[in-house]
DNA sequence: TTGAAAGCGATACCAC
DNA sequence: GTGGTATCGCTTTCAA
């Protein structure tokens, strides 16, 4: 471990001030051309950096933002982590520090950054927020901002969503006008950001004049085993519709397998409609047809609320996703 | 925006010096029972919290790593978020705060964190290490520890790696001795990693007196996309082997999508063996047999590399990887 | 068990 | 263009 040099150090060696230094450190200006090549060639030889901790005590310069995650809900799901890649692409540009944080029970929310850093954070970004969630409340006492990903149950709380009502509705619409007959919703559980893809669908079938009925609920399908168990179990009781919507195309590979399985071709008989638009949905066989996040504009948008530009002040930001069709809808409906 | 509360108002409601307060703060001891209640009430009212800057400044006490990670690959892949998620609870347990930066290109390199923060840093870990990796240089020019994940091509770097050679040994030791005729080794380029992965095939085939050129090595496999496409054009030539292992699951998917096409069945005309685990790998069908990386322990193994607790100081940890059969392996080699 | 005072490494303000 | 100096909030002696 090598000596860390200091400002002094540098006006030391270069028969300068410190001031002088930190001009040249910072880019300040008003600072002689002959003075300044001395000055870098002592910090480049010494390998000098600034000291973060001295540098942000006096007058806090730095932008720290925290990804809080909860990690609950089992695997990491891939829509997350492209929704982070956006947030780590977009912060390096503008020169945020980025930390994670994987939060997976309430005790430990001492240990988090949220309880420890006050003045460290410029704000945070929460996944997976629940009803009564902890880590807000301790937010709010620490008078740390923060956004949620996807509505919020806390009407107050500020946030950034897909536009889950409104892409349902349209895809739905469009599926209504093309001769559907019938969709099973396949969802984890009775979440806001699901009510809103229900009440998208509903809307859809009502504004066509159709009975409310054609649409099944099925709660419960929280991963491709469970989905995979429930087409099987529907298929032996014989109720099943035409198609198939499940929240989380990780979650369709449970439904592909289960029709094939059963020998009901997807793509022919029946329909399957994904959510998110990860790597492999392209890729299954037949293509899944899903609903594609704007990830870099809900990346941008979670990042801006946090470190505002120039008049961003909307608490509630809500970004178009689109329907992306693959093999996995029948002809009709192309 | 509230006040920020200091040590020294805390001092003042109090009526004790601001070193009692620090006492409390950080649970030194010493201090008497009523005091602390005085002093842990008048923090607590006013929701104080030590500032991190100042803390420190003096002395460094909070540790801090970050993860790097190259993004020229495309998407991110699961394997890695599952490491970053071990990574992040393990920190958290440990009061180890995280941080990330997606790296994608060299000129970025003077935003990022490595070039900025050398107090701040207390290690690195570095994703998709390349050859003559300017990270690297960056980061010994400034004295900031770091370690590589996977086997570094620079040998006096420090790694923690899956055993990729024992593990694709003993794999295609035991298939070999059940009646493997040939293996293709679908890989996406010439890294240290396949390198590692081949001749554990290639010894394997050796081992058991075997024709080396009943190893197929193919490079250039970087998505589904360029799997799926391979091997139609392999099956139009007419040149195929018995055994397709894959690096990485994710793209497996579009060997299962050719075969299928094809009416190839998986598991019966030929085993397909890929590398990762991801959740999705027993939900497709049939399920994927694949090399399955002890997650946590390669994130253990990292993040001990960089904040060591007892005598850790070896250079180069291989942490052993299993194998887990699925139906995608013919019955011959179950 | 408690407190006073020096110092960490930058920045900002004001001189020159 | 350049430099002195107080200051940020906490920790660390060292005394009492």
């Amino acid at each position: 471990m090598q000596k860390k040099y200091t400002i002094y150090d540098i006006a030391k060696l270069s028969g300068f001030s410190p001031k002088t230094v930190a001009r040249v450190v910072n880019n300040e200006g008003n600072v002689a051309k002959d003075t300044e090549e001395k000055i870098k060639s002592v910090i480049d030889r010494l390998g000098y950096t600034p000291n973060t901790y001295a540098k942000n005590l006096k007058i806090k310069k730095d932008k720290t933002i925290l990804l809080s995650i909860r990690t609950t809900n089992g695997f990491p799901l891939q829509w997350m982590q492209m929704i982070i890649e956006q947030v780590g692409i977009i912060c390096l540009e503008k020169g945020i520090t980025v930390l994670v944080e994987y939060f997976y029970d309430e005790e430990n929310l001492e240990k988090s950054m949220i309880s420890k850093s006050v003045n460290y954070l410029d704000g945070v970004i929460l996944f997976y927020e629940e009803e009564n969630d902890v880590r807000i409340s301790a937010l709010r006492a620490r008078n740390i901002p923060f956004v949620v990903f996807e509505r919020a149950y806390d009407n107050s709380v500020r946030y950034v969503s897909n536009n889950n009502y409104q892409v349902l509705y349209s895809v739905f619409d469009s599926l209504c006008q093309k001769g559907l007959s019938g969709v099973e919703l396949l969802l984890r559980s009775d979440t806001l950001v699901n009510r809103d893809r229900v009440n998208g669908v509903v809307d859809a079938f009502k504004s066509h004049g159709l009975d409310v009925s054609n649409v099944k609920i099925t709660y419960g399908i929280g991963n491709a085993e469970s989905a995979y168990s429930h087409i099987l179990k529907e298929h032996e009781q014989g109720d099943m519709k035409e198609v198939f919507f499940i929240s989380g195309d990780e979650r369709a590979i449970g439904v592909y397998k289960a029709f094939e399985e059963l020998g009901i071709k997807i793509g022919e008989d029946v329909s399957v409609i994904g959510f998110d638009d990860i790597p492999l949905s392209s890729y299954i066989s037949p293509g899944l047809s899903t609903i594609r996040p704007a990830y870099y504009d809900l990346a941008k948008n979670l990042v801006l609320m946090l470190i505002p530009e120039d008049g961003n002040d909307e608490d509630h930001i809500v970004v178009p996703a689109s329907f992306i069709k693959r093999d996995s809808l029948q002809k009709k409906f192309m």
